[in-house]
DNA sequence: TTGAAAGCGCTAACAT
DNA sequence: ATGTTAGCGCTTTCAA
C-alpha cells in the first residue's frame, strides 16, 4: 500500500480510501491510484485490516465429519448465509473427539472469527466462557451445549423417532429393535427416548436385547443387528438411529430371507429406489437457521439464548410398511 | 498480552516466550505468566501474529459444491492433511460459477492463505498470476487450470470412461448413450472423449442422438435420456458421466419395462445394493494427494509444476453386465 | 480533498 | 534469563 502510494504520488490514506471505496477522492486521483494498484498487483492485506478493525468477517464451523453426507448440505447452507453477509467460512472436523472439538474452537477464536457454529462432540463447554464474554457469537447445532447458555438449533429427535416407531407399531410390529449411536451423543439418547415413548404409548414392553447404542462402525452395527435377529423372539422390525446405521442395516437385511421392516432416522440418497421408509431431517435448514441466528446476533440483536427445534418428516417408501414376518 | 505482562510483572517478550513455548524462561516466571493468562482469559491474537510472521497457517479450498457427496470426502482429506501440518482450512463453494470462483480465490489471497487448492469452475486463471508471483502455493484438483502453469491432480477421466464403455461393448452393446456435464467442464469432455475412443476401438459409429452434454439438473438429464430411448434405434445401454447424472438415470431407468444397461462414472452410496456398475474414482485420494503436494511446496520443494493422474476402478455390480434388450 | 501520525497485538533483532 | 525497540500493513483521528 505504501508502494502504491509512492508510485501514485499520493498519501497512504488516499490509497486506503480508493481501496475501500470511501468518498472524498477526485476521479483523477482515483484513476492514478487504480493504475498503480494494477501495475504493482497490489491486494489489500486483510490480516492487517482485521488487526486494526477488530472484525474478521469470518465464522468458524466445527462439525463431526465433512465426509458424512449429513453435514455437506449443512455446511453448504452455513456458507451460503455467510456469503450473503460477506463472511468467509473456516471449517473443521472434530471426528467426534471432544479434545479435537475444543482445539478447533480455540484455534478459530485465536483467529478472531466473529462467530462460531458448533456441532459439539463433547458435553462440557465451559472452556468457551472466556470467549463468550469476549463477544464471540456462538450457536450450537444438532446437539445442545453442555454447561453453558447459548443459542441452539436442534432437530426434534425425540418426536421424529417416536413417530417413526409408532409407524412400525401401526403396521403390526410388536418386537422392534433400536440401533443408535453412542450414548454420550445427545441425538442418540433422544431418539432412544422417542422409541421408548412410542413403545410405552402402545403398551409394549421393551426387551433388553432390542436396544443397542454404540459406535456406528459397520462391524458393531452388524453384530447388534445379528443379536436382535437371533434367538427365540427375534425383532420383526428395526428403527435405525441415523444414516450410518441405516446404510449397514440395509446391506445386512438385504441378505436375509425373512423380511424385516425398517425405518431410518435420516434420509439417504437413492433411498427412494430402495424403498426405505425414513424420518427425514433437513440438514440444510439446520445450517441455515443456525447461521441466520448467528448473524442476527452479530448484527446486535440482544435476545437471550434460545433453543429452536426443527420438525422431522416421515416418508413412507415400503420398508416401514412391511408386515411382521 | 500487554495486560498479561503487567499483571505478571514481566516484559512483553517473556509472555510471548511462554505463549509460544520458547525456551529461556525459568519455571517460576513461567508459572506467574500462566497464572496471569488464566486470570485474564488471555488468548493470543493470531491476526497480529500473522501480520508479523507473514505465514497464516491456513489454506483455502475452493470447490464446486460442498453438498455434493463427491466433495465431502475430498474436503475432509484436505483438512486432515492440513491438520497434520498445523494449518486450518477455509472453504468456499463456487457453485460452478467462474466469477464466484475468482471472488473466493482472491478473498482467500487477501486473507493471505499460505496455499490454495482449487477445483476450478472457470477456464482462464491468469487472474492468479500476481498471487503466484507473490508466492501463494497453488494446486488445482479434478480439473486443470487454464492459461497458467500450476500443479494439477486429476482423475484419469479419459481412461475411466473408455474402460467403462468398453465394458458395455464387451457385454454385447452396440448402441450406447452418453450423458455428461456441461461441455465447458474438462472432466465432461474427457469422459466423452473416452466414450468415443472406446466406440472407435470397437469400430462402432456414434449416432448424433446418443451423446448429450449439459446441465446435470434432473429435468435436463431426463429429457436427454428419453430422447435416446425413443425412436427406431434406441440405445441399449447408457454411460452416465458423473454421480448427479447417475442418480437421475437410475430413477428413470427403474421405471422402464425394457432393461437398459448402465455404467456410472462415480460411485454412489448404496450403489452396491442397487447393483449399479461404476467406474469409481477416489475423491479422498484426490484431496489427499493435492494437499500433500501443496505442503511439500510450502516446505520449499522447488519442483516444477506437475500433473498427476489418479487411476479409476471399474466395479461390476450387475447394471453394466445386462445384455442388450 | 488530502495527508501525517498514532497504534491495533504481536514477534524479530538486539540489548542487558 | 529477561526486557526494549522497531515495525508487520492497515485504519482511525485529526489537522491542513
Amino acid at each position: 500500500m505504501k508502494d502504491v502510494a509512492a508510485r501514485a504520488g499520493v498519501g497512504l490514506k488516499t490509497v486506503s480510501r480508493v481501496v475501500n471505496g470511501e468518498p472524498g477522492v477526485t476521479a483523477d486521483t482515483e484513476r492514478r491510484v487504480q493504475e498503480a494498484i494494477e501495475a504493482l498487483g497490489f491486494r489489500r492485506n486483510d490480516s492487517a485490516r482485521v488487526l486494526r478493525k477488530g472484525r474478521t468477517a469470518s465464522i468458524g464451523l466445527v462439525l463431526e465429519d465433512l465426509a458424512n453426507p449429513f453435514y455437506g448440505p449443512l455446511s453448504r447452507a452455513v456458507e451460503e448465509v455467510a456469503r450473503a453477509h460477506g463472511a468467509l467460512l473456516i471449517n473443521g472436523s472434530s471426528a467426534e473427539d471432544p479434545g479435537r472439538e475444543q482445539e478447533l474452537v480455540l484455534a478459530f477464536c485465536a483467529r478472531r472469527v466473529d462467530g462460531l457454529i458448533v456441532i459439539p462432540a463433547g458435553t462440557d463447554h465451559r472452556y468457551l466462557e472466556p470467549e463468550l464474554r469476549a463477544g464471540v457469537a456462538t450457536v450450537f447445532v444438532d446437539r445442545p451445549a453442555g454447561r453453558i447458555e447459548v443459542d441452539t438449533v436442534l432437530t426434534d429427535s425425540f418426536g421424529g423417532a417416536r413417530a417413526g416407531v409408532a409407524h412400525l407399531i401401526a403396521h403390526g410390529h410388536r418386537r422392534i429393535g433400536f440401533i443408535g449411536d453412542q450414548p454420550r451423543i445427545h441425538t442418540a439418547v433422544e431418539r432412544l427416548r422417542g422409541y421408548r415413548a412410542a413403545m410405552a404409548d402402545a403398551g409394549l414392553a421393551v426387551a433388553d436385547g432390542w436396544v443397542s447404542l454404540g459406535s456406528t462402525e459397520p462391524g458393531r452395527v452388524r453384530e447388534a443387528l445379528a443379536a436382535m435377529l437371533a434367538g427365540p423372539d427375534p425383532v420383526t422390525a428395526l428403527f435405525a438411529g441415523n444414516n450410518r446405521v441405516t446404510v449397514t442395516a440395509v446391506r445386512e437385511l438385504a441378505g436375509r430371507s425373512r423380511p424385516v421392516a425398517l425405518v431410518s432416522f435420516d434420509d439417504i440418497e437413492l433411498a427412494d429406489l430402495l424403498g426405505i421408509t425414513v424420518v427425514a431431517q433437513d440438514s440444510a435448514a439446520l445450517g441455515r437457521t443456525a447461521a441466520e441466528r448467528l448473524f442476527r446476533r452479530l448484527d446486535g440483536s440482544g435476545e437471550p439464548p434460545a433453543r429452536l427445534e426443527l420438525p422431522t418428516r416421515l416418508i413412507p417408501r415400503g420398508s416401514g410398511e412391511l408386515p411382521p414376518a
